[in-house]
DNA sequence: CCGCCAGCTGTTTTT
DNA sequence: CAGCTGGCGG
């Protein structure tokens, strides 16, 4: 049993050293009392340092035990960094403290507390891709059109409702669209209960309402947890911050470490009004703000502090640093995003070089310090090619992860059904695959039997006759078998016999690509045993320990290696693809930036309409997100900068023609140097680039022409940065134009009305 | 049961 | 342009 206070972990007279290197503002914040804290913490201000250290002092000086705080961030990284670097400042078993994600930790609670919170003990967690074809399961049993409410609606609706902590009975039918989704909603939670499954909504869900109704419960936390520390507190949402609050009760002092000018994920949920409702709902009396940074040169800071003091919804906060202006922000324009692209490749084949010869100052020592950073994942496609043609490693991160692979979500499917066999989704995943015969026919019949047993697939096989009958018999056989057989076994071992009996490997052996996913298969078994190695299974358990402390222990049974290594799976996606270990250019979204940083990058594509994007323009927060985005977007870099942008760009098949983002002009004219741009626009119909991507796109003109087929459209004469008149809008300046015949449009400035798209086929323009 | 083709749809993403 | 889904035909 974990007591409330312990004596200090260091034997008095051990040198702490532990607060040397922190600044004022960060020693403040480290050692401030047991109670409510809101630190606003900038870019690169040290604020991992800053939480790290905090919960070493707090243990190191005694106020509190390992067993009774609690850290929660929102990545696995993150969790990990945390742990790593407190057990490297501590001698502390860090593994069995409670230091996780919301995820990671609600799942701990559903597992100590499962009876109580109405699930089975091996209750399995459906990732989106599960809970996505679990509704539409649905939709075909209760033959719900999909037409008028789109599957994908419907999951927004479920996960959306469960963050606001409201369950079907809780909406309020404003309208007949509502009532459906709210009986699509029952159904589907009762499918999950009776599946036995999970979603990652539920998971936070279900342990709020855990804690909410058990009394004994929540009190048993609340004096358990005395110092709850948060991470990265601006994106947590309504759910979460009302978990928060049932933990924290009347003893836990939460110590909250956020950043406003950084919250970027409000399309998620995100709210970063719980800073203030904090603040105000706590009566916190300490709010500290690190300012101070450690990472970037005095012009970087200057340009992120100038462009987000922009933005009015703010608590406000200005970044400062003892370091020199440093270089300038290099500001270039392109012709058209491959030439944005060519100019970049050789921009950072000049970094590389003048990092070879050693000069620190102006160049980059490896390819991974450098980041090329995009808005939208499909702008990376150009820089992609034009790295790829010149040789030079890259990687880009975003895409399917390791456990989000097909070939492995079969895999886990078999091992799922071992461990509870009523779970639809994999068994409808695997029952045919690698092909038995068993067709939609077959599965019909088999979900016919089921509803009318109201039982799971698995159980209503016995039902179903004929040849059907016997191939499904066939699979339930198999499942069992595997089931007996990985009793006496080693994860490692059982893995293993799943890929081989489940005929898996075989299968993936006679296919054309399938060496790849073989390869991965096998990578499985390794991940398998590695689990078993740092989890140490076999031995104690994680959560042995903690599961046997509370109201509801539930004698201490631990869950096997099996069903643990299922709910790593689920809760820990894995890394992404790109081979990981060579040094390559870093490729990567602004939003996957954050938290990095690197010493020289790349922000492309810095045109109106793709940065600030299109589809946020429409609001003022919509606008204000994007502007933070491009504030967390500037301050990754320590050294150098360079802004880019093109006038032409190739999306969705078409040209468009864009105009330089309005950031622009909200950043310091002084730290900006806008530089022409080096290689004749002409060259590069010349070169690789345009011969591997074969378009017949003409040679470059100074000004955009509106192009049509028979070269002699109705509005042959606009060109970008004419004036032009219109009867509603009155005179305005072309900015942009794209499409060609009667899909033409035209993007024209008006000074009263703002900026406008208007199709040439509609609209009524003279030239002035 | 598999493979092909037409048609559609395109921000950002972690768990 | 390109990747994915769903429907249909062999």
């Amino acid at each position: 049993m974990q007591g409330m206070t312990q004596p200090p972990i260091f034997a008095p007279g051990t040198p702490p050293g532990l607060l040397d290197h922190l600044n004022a503002e960060q020693l403040h914040a480290v050692t401030l009392p047991n109670e409510h804290a809101l630190i606003l913490a900038g870019a690169g201000s040290g604020k991992t340092r800053v939480l790290t250290t905090r919960i070493a002092w707090l243990l190191h000086t005694g106020q509190v035990s390992p067993g009774g705080l609690m850290a929660v961030t929102f990545t696995n990284k993150a969790a990990r960094e945390m742990a790593t670097r407190l057990g490297a400042m501590l001698p502390l078993n860090v593994r069995g403290m409670w230091i996780g994600t919301f995820h990671g930790l609600c799942n701990r609670l559903l597992r100590a507390h499962w009876k109580l919170a109405n699930l089975p003990q091996t209750f399995q967690i459906l990732d989106t891709q599960d809970q996505l074809s679990a509704i539409k399961r649905l939709y075909k049993q209760f033959g719900i059109d999909d037409e008028r409410f789109p599957p994908k609606q419907t999951q927004w609706f479920i996960n959306g409702s469960k963050e606001d902590a409201l369950r079907p009975d809780d909406i309020d039918p404003s309208d007949s669209d509502t009532r459906k989704k709210i009986e699509i909603y029952q159904l589907y939670e009762k499918q999950c209960q009776r599946e036995g499954v999970v979603d990652f909504g539920e998971l936070l869900l279900r342990s709020y309402e855990l804690l909410r109704d058990n009394d004994a419960v929540r009190q048993h936390y609340q004096l358990r947890f005395r110092h709850l520390l948060i991470d990265e507190f601006q994106d947590t949402n309504r759910l979460q911050y009302a978990w928060l609050k049932q933990l924290s009760g009347d003893h836990g002092a939460i110590f909250a470490v956020g950043d406003d000018d950084q919250s970027i994920y409000a399309f998620r949920g995100a709210r970063v009004g719980n800073m203030a409702d904090f603040l105000r709902e706590y009566g916190v009396r300490h709010q500290i703000k690190l300012e101070k940074n450690y990472r970037s040169c005095g012009a970087i800071l200057d340009t992120a502090n100038d462009l987000i003091s922009h933005n009015k919804s703010r608590l406000g906060k200005n970044l400062r640093t003892d370091q020199g202006p440093g270089e300038p922000i290099r500001v270039v324009e392109q012709a058209s995003d491959f030439a944005e692209a060519q100019w970049l490749v050789e921009e950072v084949r000049q970094l590389l070089r003048d990092g070879q010869n050693g000069d620190g100052g102006t160049g980059v020592a490896l390819r991974s310090d450098v980041a090329v950073l995009y808005r939208s994942n499909a702008q990376s496609r150009v820089i992609e090619t034009a790295l790829f043609n010149v040789g030079l490693p890259y990687r880009v991160y975003g895409g399917l992860r390791f456990f989000e692979r097909a070939e492995i979500k079969h895999a886990l499917a078999y091992l799922r059904l071992i461990e509870n066999p009523r779970d639809d989704t994999s068994f409808l995943r695997v029952v045919n695959f690698p092909a038995r015969g068993i067709g939609a026919r077959s599965l019909e019949q088999l979900q016919d039997a089921a509803r009318a047993l109201g039982s799971a697939l698995n159980d209503a096989v016995p039902q179903v006759t004929g040849k059907a009958g016997t191939l499904l018999t066939g699979f339930v056989d198999l499942i069992e078998s595997l089931r007996q057989q990985s009793s006496g076994l080693s994860l490692r071992e059982i893995v293993q016999c799943v890929l081989e009996r489940s005929g898996l490997v075989e299968h993936y052996r006679t296919e054309r690509e399938g060496a790849d996913r073989i390869e991965n298969l096998e990578e499985l078994v390794n991940a398998a045993e590695s689990f078993v190695a740092i989890e140490g299974f076999g031995r104690d358990a994680p959560g042995v320990e903690w599961a046997a402390s509370g109201p509801d222990a539930d004698t201490g049974e631990t869950l096997s290696p099996l069903a643990a290594f299922l709910t790593h799976a689920s809760l820990e996606a894995g890394d992404n693809q790109a081979q990981a270990g060579q040094d390559a250019i870093q490729l990567m979204t602004v939003h996957a930036a954050k938290g990095l940083e690197f010493d020289a990058v790349f922000i492309t594509g810095l045109e109106e309409g793709l940065f600030p994007h299109e589809n946020s323009l429409s609001s003022f927060e919509g606008l204000e997100e994007e502007r933070r985005l491009m504030y967390v977007a500037i301050t990754r870099a320590r050294k150098r900068l360079y802004l880019s942008h093109a006038q032409t760009r190739m999306l969705h098949g078409q040209t468009r023609y864009n105009i330089p983002s309005r950031f622009y002009d909200e950043m310091p004219e002084h730290t900006l140097k806008w530089v022409a741009p080096r290689s004749a626009p002409q060259r590069w119909s010349a070169n690789a680039f345009d011969a591997r991507r074969g378009d017949d796109s003409a040679p470059w003109s100074d000004s955009p022409v509106l192009e049509s087929k028979s070269g002699k459209g109705a509005h042959d004469w606009l060109r970008s940065g004419m004036q032009v008149f219109h009867n509603k809008f009155g005179e305005g300046t072309v900015v942009g134009l794209e499409g060609n015949g009667d899909d033409a449009r035209a993007q024209i400035s008006f000074p009263r009305h703002g900026t406008k798209w208007l199709s040439l086929s509609v609209a009524k323009l003279t030239p002035v």
